[in-house]
DNA sequence: CGAAGTTTGTCACCAAGGTTACAATTGACG
DNA sequence: CGTCAATTGTAACCTTGGTGACAAACTTCG
């Protein structure tokens, strides 16, 4: 399968585009952009396209915010299909997420001039860009939720069942990237994650968890 | 000043609507409904009218979000010309935010079928939920990176100056919803206020904290 | 196959917040 | 004006995570 049609199979799945028909995927593709990152590069770096969207489409990608006094935090990991927008036009201000790929990566990008292309032709593009911004807004009040309000056992539980929902059930990434994530020491997260493994909740590799039962996790994470 | 009068004054200032001319304030304000409520009453518990938009007008409201396990979970409150816009038309599902007032208040509320009703003059008025929408997400991924990248004394610091910032230096909340929303007992929180009381940093009073230096919060929240 | 770098598992010590409880204020309401 | 409920200030004890460091296991290059 080609590249582009694996985008198109993504988008054609994704929650913020029901509802509209096959000529928006084919926009997208259209005036978008596929890039190739290797890892540790930093997507939406090129001067006047640092904000539109962007759709990952092979490979897998660290989200990175600004928090208070200009450090970079990283909040989450994201795998193909998961996409994100930000534009300028709504509400300004510099872009909100930074992304690193964390191994070689596929991406469709769409700058905001993409964007407003296709505008001309289809209004409703807003309506699409906007329900993706409710989506990740969504996103990131679950995610400070959960940072507020529960304590790192069960956080972490949390966070691997959410993981494995939408990327499956075998998840790539690191313990030192997942105790960043939640705001653990990895010595934390290394701990529970072995009193998980013990009580056959997953299965830990080198760079990997693999969810062996997702209830079992909610269940802890909702104790 | 009537309440009409300074709901649209509240809207004129807000950087969402910002580009969109007056017409679509008279919009709102035709369309909408104001509602005053006690202390303790939920908005948007009406109904078919539970998603929208909601402008703050007068008092403060609370804001809930539903966290791992069904809990409702204090993240954040809000006082006059702060607004928030959840519509089931993006992307779907139940209400992100639930809304509580601390006092009484006084909303404009401005249902999903107003919004529409509005669309069939003004299309732009999706442009303006949308960006409301993002300026939402901004506030929720600071919101989390401050959970999750800093430290509880840090954490307090760096809210406290936020708050401070959009909604002036005299706020009025208890310990308890603070220690709530920060993830932290009433204790620590209690601990580190009298500490930045006795640095001169803030005046503590009953169910109410005057900030007196908040580039000094800052310092502390960025060390 | 072997070496270098990275990731994981583990330790001891320490600091810091959580829990529970209680007194002292303050505000609200009758 | 007085009572009651809620909020704030404070204490002792304890659990828990953070720090820094190190060995073992795994990848990945050469």
């Amino acid at each position: 399968m080609s590249v582009r049609e694996r985008a198109a199979e993504l988008l054609t799945r994704a929650v913020w585009l029901q509802g509209h028909g096959p000529q928006m995927i084919e926009a997208f593709l259209t005036h978008g952009r596929i890039v190739h990152l290797p890892t540790g590069a930093w997507a939406q770096s090129e001067g006047d396209e640092q904000t539109g969207l962007t759709l990952v489409v092979a490979g897998a990608v660290q989200m990175m915010c600004a928090a208070p006094g200009g450090r970079e935090v990283l909040f989450g990991q994201a795998g193909p299909g998961v996409a994100l927008g930000q534009t300028l036009r709504f509400g300004g201000g510099p872009r909100l997420v930074t992304l690193i790929c964390v191994e070689p990566s596929v991406l469709l990008v769409v700058p905001d001039q993409a964007l407003t292309r296709i505008a001309g032709q289809q209004p409703e593009v807003w309506q699409a860009v906007a329900a993706l911004v409710y989506l990740q807004l969504r996103g990131a009040l679950m995610i400070a939720a959960e940072a507020v309000a529960l304590p790192p056992r069960q956080r972490l539980a949390a966070r691997l069942d959410m993981m494995a929902r939408t990327g499956g059930p075998a998840l790539r990434l690191y313990q030192q990237a997942l105790a960043e994530m939640l705001g653990l020491s990895r010595k934390t997260v290394n701990g529970h994650l072995l009193a998980f493994q013990r009580a056959g909740l997953l299965t830990l590799g080198y760079g990997q968890i693999e969810v062996r039962d997702p209830a079992g996790l909610r269940r802890i994470a909702e104790s």
